[in-house]
DNA sequence: CCTTGAGCTTCCAGTGACTGGAAGGGTTAT
DNA sequence: ATAACCCTTCCAGTCACTGGAAGCTCAAGG
């Protein structure tokens, strides 16, 4: 199986694939014409990563995880400890932008917002709130 | 004021601030002996910054809001927009983690963690959950 | 006067996770 | 044969810094 197809089967751009290859994510195989030539191992491994990279998994989570994924033996707790600490930075994350949100709500709604000039969103930056 | 001084002021580190001058969002005098030097206005300007910043603006809005900032005859209708574009945009994030969070959430409640090698965080991910 | 240590300078390189684009070779269909 | 599209590698850019090396300046102590 070609890039291209393997691509669309993931759900990832080509692009990223080989860089995924570079970061040696995947070893994919090669055609004699100097292809990659992929398995099926290969696109699940792929639709693998691309799930855990939209669940907010770094890289380095996902070398983790995918080493996990393909060892027989693994135990669950192993997975269930990143997750959760995946999930404690997700909630933290979380908490930052609502505070971010809820102050610059309240600048927002603070501006008149017409042609006059002074500015209760620009004052409050300037620390002269 | 050196650069030092200037950095505790401001809360920044000094190497941003020296980036900060880079990529001209201020443009400190030099002394003779080739130090910069800060005039009360940039403490203002690198407050400035350092508050918008901390609010989520990228860079380029900060530029922005930096010349309307100087600008005595700006329209409040100006910033509110940028303002209001922002907050769009950090909603969609929150709504976006808050999906990432509850989906992995589930996964971490369905795992039951111990020393078993069957792990519905590892299924779901490799979609044969 | 000399040294020590802190603070300042510039420049280069790296981060994370791709993404864009150029230059060139391979394949397929007409 | 030729067009259109696929594949390859390599280089550079993104964003907003951050770390580190090499070297200059300055203030204080002996």
């Amino acid at each position: 199986m070609n890039i291209g197809e393997v691509a669309k089967r993931a759900g990832l751009p080509p692009k990223t694939i080989r860089y995924y290859e570079d970061i040696d994510l995947i070893r994919p195989q090669r055609s004699a014409n100097g292809y990659r030539s992929f398995r099926e191992s290969d696109v699940h491994k792929l639709t693998f990563l691309g799930r855990a990279r939209a669940l907010g998994f770094t890289i380095e989570d996902c070398r983790i995880l995918l080493g996990l994924y393909e060892d027989e033996t693994r135990e669950s707790a192993q997975v269930k400890e990143i997750a959760a600490q995946h999930l404690v930075s997700i909630d933290e994350k979380i908490a930052q932008l609502r505070s971010m949100r809820d102050t610059l709500a309240e600048l927002v709604r603070a501006c008149h917002g017409d042609d006059r000039p002074d500015c209760p969103i620009l004052s409050d930056l300037s620390g002269q709130g």
